[in-house]
DNA sequence: CTCCTAGGTTCGTTCAATGAACTCAAAAGA
DNA sequence: TCTTTTGAGTTCATTGAACGAACCTAGGAG
């Protein structure tokens, strides 16, 4: 499958997330179900998708368990989408995207979003386990155990290195 | 523009972000770029993309002001893509969904990362401006001034309510 | 007996991704 | 001087996914 949904060739974890999330409607599905709704016609009513195309994206996201299909009625039978845990660990992926679109891209927002505890605003960060949150310029990219791809380039991002330094390939 | 990739009549900044960032290979470039990969060939080699496709990826991030276009040498003239400061602020869109990945889809890591400063590890999280890091059934949506849609189900959704909470719209 | 609803599937049309080939300008090599 | 290489693209025919309108099916409801 030449064309399509794959990154075969890929190196890196976000390719594979890219492969299942990455298809058009696939996280506007995830962001509805985080959102509350459950079932085929509310999906479909939300999103204005086609409804082979809502189809599809349901069953790859059962199948990849992220959703989770469940009889909620047996006569006549009905059935409704629920999130799994590993679904509803998207949310920081949702939560930061929707932001950085308002941010950068602008409109005004339909909903927005607060603590329940005490009111006060959210933001999408990524936090050091022992600091707390930090910059993307504190950040250490280092080679794990993984497959790497064998080009100049990525052979020179395969030495430890902060975030956004830039590659300087050796000339073969 | 029926097919392709805008979502139009969605209501959401998730959306908005999606037109510019959910095409294919886009959010690849942007990594590469976070990793520091400037230049069109480099791109090139690391992603094996067709470069027509780079090509409209890097003016369309170019023209959203998410990458800059810079001569870095003028004679013969050579131009690298910089992240901005809106592009630099995806990067927790590009780690969250790439440690989803790794958590959920499996496979080793070509890459790890830990804080420069003291060498832990990171955590992609959704934190709140007073309390820190909190889990998304403490997150409460409530309505913004943004335009919204109006079925059912966007009704029924436009309550402040706490994600995950089911929607149960109103039968019109 | 007919209509309606939830939850799909089928199918012809359209458009973006693909990859191979081509372009162009400058520099380096022979 | 002629040829090749390199960086950075553009062009073009092919292919497969998204689109949307129509169709299907099973179980109530009127």
């Amino acid at each position: 499958m030449a064309l399509g949904k794959d990154y075969l060739g890929q190196d890196c974890s976000l390719s594979r997330a890219l492969e299942l999330l990455g298809e058009r409607w696939t996280l506007l599905v995830v962001q509805n179900a985080l959102y509350g709704v459950r079932r085929f016609s509310d999906f479909q009513v939300r999103l204005d998708i086609p409804r082979a195309v809502l189809s599809d994206r349901l069953s790859r996201l059962t199948g990849a368990g992220v959703l989770e299909k469940r009889l909620y009625q047996p006569s006549p039978p009905r059935h409704e989408y629920l999130l799994t845990d590993s679904g509803v660990e998207l949310w920081p992926v949702i939560f930061s995207l929707g932001m950085w679109g308002r941010r950068h891209i602008g409109g005004e927002s339909a909903r927005l979003f607060r603590h329940a505890d005490c009111g006060a605003k959210l933001l999408p960060s990524t936090d050091c386990s022992e600091c707390g949150p930090i910059a993307p310029g504190d950040v250490e990219m280092y080679p794990g155990p993984g497959p790497k791809r064998d080009d100049p380039v990525s052979r020179a991002m395969n030495r430890p290195r902060r975030l956004l330094e830039p590659v300087v390939p050796e000339p073969s």
